[in-house]
DNA sequence: TTATCCATGTAAGAAGTTACATGATTGA
DNA sequence: TCAATCATGTAACTTCTTACATGGATAA
């Protein structure tokens, strides 16, 4: 599953643009998928290239001529294939969570403000999915949409209960011992 | 964020061998950061390189030389620092949800093995983070614990609760429309 | 006897990010 | 007047994964 592949995907669903692709994946898909325009424009490219999508040009006044993209019979195989192979384990990367793992270094006050920013962040990501009409969507994508929102709900609604933790006195305190 | 930080990170809780700090990456600290040994050994030849850390080795038989790495001085201030900085967002790569997406385009008996596996790595998870005793962590670490936790069954639960709409029937059925 | 655990490391290459380059339009 | 949105693309660079190399001990 690489970016290419991800390109195929979205283009399953109708032909758009790069720019259009970014910004699915800057909206639905971005609980499980991210991808810069550095990655997504060559994709394309090399797709084209291997006739795996087709492009239709429309020009504009002021910006780039819009490059449509839509998948090719072969491109869709392509997709299949791809898509028919075993999952590979998720992968995530999170500096926030490192940061408190290792809370007991910081200063109280970064902590409190990199919670704060956390929900914040939760609360947007949110509302982004809610925005969303779960009925007007295939299957797939009301599954990986309601996917999105419970573990965003859920790591929001742990923060929420659980971060005294984090907070300076519960920090400075010794960890219980067994022995208690 | 990146692997150098994420060993001193470990070192910082007690001193260890690159293998064991794969361990560590592997277990407790797998839901938030994943890394390999080609990551692993190279950044702590850095990390020593810079004196951030320093080595004791360990002479054994049939084994090559255990090297246990130590937090150095400049090496807890190098962490301090790196984790004092606001964190990026979370990045997140699931094949497995991509492939849900488009769940449409994929032969039933496949989308039921790919759920089978999911629950039961679910499971394997699940179960390893509940064999951790919370009560014997620092705050910081029971903190990410608990949230793995929360996440893990959050995802769990709603594959659970929600398989159905993976299902052929329910996948060959049109979407509901708005106008229902 | 076959796989897994232990233990280190290198090297090639994949796969991406970040920064840059360009520039009109629109909203605050 | 400042930032954001739209729109495409390149190039340098970072960062990591995968595969390889080595090999004894131990458990199934």
């Amino acid at each position: 599953m690489n970016v290419k592949t991800m390109c195929l995907g979205v283009l399953s669903i109708g032909e758009a643009t790069g720019y259009e692709i970014k910004k699915q994946l800057e909206g639905p898909f971005h609980h499980f998928y991210q991808a810069s325009f550095g990655a997504i424009y060559p994709a394309l490219s090399a797709l084209l290239a291997d006739g795996l999508v087709s492009v239709r040009e429309e020009p504009q006044d002021g910006k780039p001529d819009k490059k449509i993209y839509a998948l090719s019979e072969t491109g869709r195989a392509a997709l299949l294939a791809e898509l028919s192979r075993p999952p590979g384990p998720d992968r995530v990367r999170s500096e926030f969570l490192a940061q408190m793992v290792f809370v007991e270094l910081l200063a109280d006050d970064l902590v409190a403000d990199f919670v704060a920013t956390r929900l914040e962040h939760y609360e947007t990501q949110l509302a982004g999915l809610r925005g969303i009409d779960p009925d007007r969507l295939p299957p797939g994508r009301r599954f990986a949409l309601g996917y999105g929102l419970a573990v965003y709900e859920a790591g929001n609604a742990y923060l929420r209960a659980n971060r005294h933790l984090l907070d300076d006195a519960a920090r400075t305190a010794p960890a219980r011992d067994a022995a208690d």
